[in-house]
DNA sequence: ATGAAAGCGCTAACAT
DNA sequence: ATGTTAGCGCTTTCAT
């Protein structure tokens, strides 16, 4: 922004609390800060001196001497390779994933009177303008989505210093805090749900192999597939998005047309599956049984309603937070993980 | 945040820079802040300086001498009335749209290297929050986009003398700058293809119709009709969500089971409208016809893909962000609105 | 328990 | 064209 006016009135100082209370600057922080050794009588006319003033806090004069930013950045980061059709930023969105991160980021943020600076990273120049912001010190830490495992963010990020707390474990093991869900243990709830159905040509839609969250998945369902007797489970590649199932699904139709129970790694390709199956007249789930993963709103609003593998995003995100201001708070903390169990939320479509 | 140690070793300082340089420190500050009257030979020695201690200026410090946060806060606002399926923030988002006004906004903001604060608004203490905020002077103003007409909140910022632009045009009027779209013509292009496609017997879905958008979008889409001679519609309220558009298509399939063409004030109420077409048996578009509007990622993803009325929201955004900084640098500027002119997009259901 | 005073890092007069 | 200087509003020793 370039420069202009002070766009608002002076707005009353410290000292013109201090001066209404009848008492020092100093005494007036301590009673804002919650400083104890401050007699009773004195914190209540302070308090009252507060009220009568309208009195504000000064962030950046706060932070100027705290050294705190009293923010967190949201950053959502990709790879660079994802701009076919519009901006970046408009496609993260088109997931309902991300708004549920981002709620559960705001949800426990707001009651701390902390707000995150949402930025986006999706390429090299993002990204340089990414850690130039946090560089100034605009925020004490950054909670991190990434949709590509080999983003290099998690590490500069670290590398400079700035606690970060990463939404799934990355790729290369880096020293870092990050949430999870077991993957695993929900795509094996998802094969038990399809052999329990009475399923037994089951494939697979995976999410892009790159990253380890759609590895697991892959490789939890095989392993449980495996456990019920069936060796063999026909796989097709995706990228997490309703296309890119439709098309798996096509492709799985095409080689294995007798099968009769599909898990998708997300309800995005989920749904795409859908369309793929209603195109070659396959009943959903007379003739195969579909199950998602992450039921999001796509799960409920596709018909049939998508049997999926539920994870609490919103907990998961507020977690997640919760670490980074640990964090923050102590720089020293070791780094952790904590990994969330999914559920299973039956529906119609298995 | 509670407090703690500083989290990064202190930072070099203008004054640093300054002594590397062999000047002082306004001189750094003119040339980092591109004031000229500077010596080149000296601009140059500067640079080298900054370049080799490192420096990155000091936002708090700055603040506090520019009085200017340097931030702008994107405030989704709502009713409160929302809370039925989930948290409020997650609902929001599983609206393309806001996904699309994130991006535009972001996408002007960072060039300029401003970052914008993303705040919920969605009950009285959510937005007694945001202000608390806001009054603290973490930002230097708001972009809104509001999914109530009747939000408290717009009037509440520019009373406080925060400079805010709406995503809308507001319900009551307050004096206030806005960009929205031509919704009366997008309605019309709607109704014309319609009409131009052969469809005769036209229904509508509204959207919540307090809200000045649905409004226009339905009287926009009568008036067109009347046009072309048919004075009455049939139309069923929903609330932009695809349940209620699903539920809104089945009453008027219920009153009008002849019909043989719908509009539908978004595209997820357009899908919801969809389903239960499907479910009824009629064929899109070969019985009857759909058009939506929005242009979102449900158009695309939907089957058959949405005829559409587009408006080109993250442009828009833009827009709102642009004017939101003009009124940052100039407060005396007076409130302006900007309508931007959807088109139509003809894809497959009608 | 309270006050006085020293800055935090920066910008913006003002002086030269 | 450059330097000097006075704060911006706050927290935090250090005295008292």
């Amino acid at each position: 922004m370039s420069e202009g006016r002070p766009p608002v009135p002076a707005s009353p100082t410290l000292e013109d609390v201090a001066r209404a209370a009848g008492v020092s600057r100093a005494t007036v922080s301590r009673v804002i800060n919650g400083i104890r050794n401050v007699d009773p009588a004195i914190q209540e006319t302070v308090r009252h001196a507060i009220a009568e003033t309208g009195y504000v806090p000064n962030r950046a004069a706060r932070s100027l001497v705290t050294r705190r930013a009293g923010a967190v950045a949201l950053v959502v980061s990709g790879t660079g390779e994802e701009s076919v059709d519009g901006p970046f930023h408009s496609k993260v969105f088109a997931d309902p994933f991300f708004g549920r991160v981002a709620s559960g980021v705001v949800g426990f943020l707001r009651p701390r009177g902390v707000h995150p600076i949402l930025m986006f990273a999706e390429d090299d120049e993002a990204r340089a303008q990414v850690i130039a912001y946090l560089r100034q010190g605009n925020a004490d830490g950054a909670v991190l989505v990434s949709t590509n495992a080999l983003d290099p963010l998690p590490g500069l990020l670290t590398g400079m210093g700035l606690p970060a707390v990463l939404f799934a474990r990355p790729s290369p093991p880096i020293p870092i805090s990050y949430v999870d869900v077991a993957h695993r243990t929900g795509a094996k709830l998802a094969a038990d749900h399809l052999v329990a159905v009475g399923r037994r040509r089951v494939a697979t839609v995976t999410g892009p192999l790159a990253v380890p969250a759609a590895q697991d998945r892959l490789n939890g369902f095989r392993d449980a597939m495996a456990a019920h007797g069936h060796p063999y489970v026909p796989c097709a590649e995706g990228d997490f998005t309703q296309d890119s199932g439709e098309h798996a699904m096509e492709r799985l139709l095409a080689e294995h047309p007798e099968l009769d129970g599909v898990f998708a790694a997300n309800d995005l390709m989920a749904r795409g599956a859908l369309l793929a199956l209603r195109h070659h007249g396959r009943q959903v789930p007379g003739d195969v049984s579909v199950v998602g993963f992450d039921d999001s709103s796509a799960a409920t609003a596709s018909r049939p309603p998508l049997t999926t593998i539920r994870h609490p995003v919103e907990d998961m995100a507020a977690e997640m937070t919760r670490l980074l201001l640990e964090h923050v708070d102590d720089p020293g903390r070791p780094v952790t993980s904590v990994i969330f169990e999914p559920s299973l939320v039956v529906r119609e479509s298995a």
